[in-house]
DNA sequence: ACGATATTAAATTTAATTCTGAAATACTTA
DNA sequence: TAAGTATTTCAGAATTAAATTTAATATCGT
């Protein structure tokens, strides 16, 4: 594996390891949320869930569409939701038992 | 998912997620390594190499074996090498292609 | 035991992130 | 147009992470 490999890598699985972040990609997994819902279930500011989301849109991994004066998010790169339920299935031993 | 579980997420991929050591993670996905060895393929100081081996040793990540005066590094958690085989395949398409 | 090499630990400095609160922008409805 | 709601931007403070330097410990071969 080379090295502009590695460092672009590491600055995907970087902006997704914050915890508000990665709690924001997993709300993404299955709908799309607008920002203010997301502020709800992650309790936070306004502005600091603007920033988290706009760190994440600068490495591609969501994207938005505006409604009014709501802007929905979702996430638009597949092999991140693939990510996501992978490290959910290694890491996260209660989940999706049968 | 639950916030516990998010949080440890977060940490597990924080600490994997610094160039440095996502690189040390690369190298021992093969074999064990030394320090020293580590140090040349990753070109900085020890005591930097080491710094970075203790982050992942305290994530659980990785553990060692003590031969003379070389500490041989692994990948002890199996679900790090797995892992890794997945995002290289999902972000690294130059790789594994038959 | 001595000198050489490998490794770790501690302390300092430097740099990067994150949060907060206020102000600015955008859109909607009355 | 005025007022209200949703979102973003900005600037600064606070926090956290990283690199460097230096000192300390351990093990080998002779």
């Amino acid at each position: 594996m080379e090295n502009d490999q590695i460092d672009a890598l590491s600055k995907l699985m970087k902006s997704m390891s914050h915890p508000i972040r990665l709690k924001i990609l997993c709300l993404l997994q299955d709908n799309e949320m607008s920002v203010g819902d997301i502020r709800e279930q992650v309790k936070t500011t306004n502005a600091n869930v603007s920033q988290h989301l706009n760190i994440l849109r600068g490495q591609g991994i969501i994207d938005y569409r505006k409604d009014a004066n709501f802007i929905y998010n979702r996430i638009t790169d597949p092999r991140i939701i693939e990510l996501m339920r992978h490290m959910q299935e290694l890491f996260c031993p209660t989940l999706n038992k049968p």
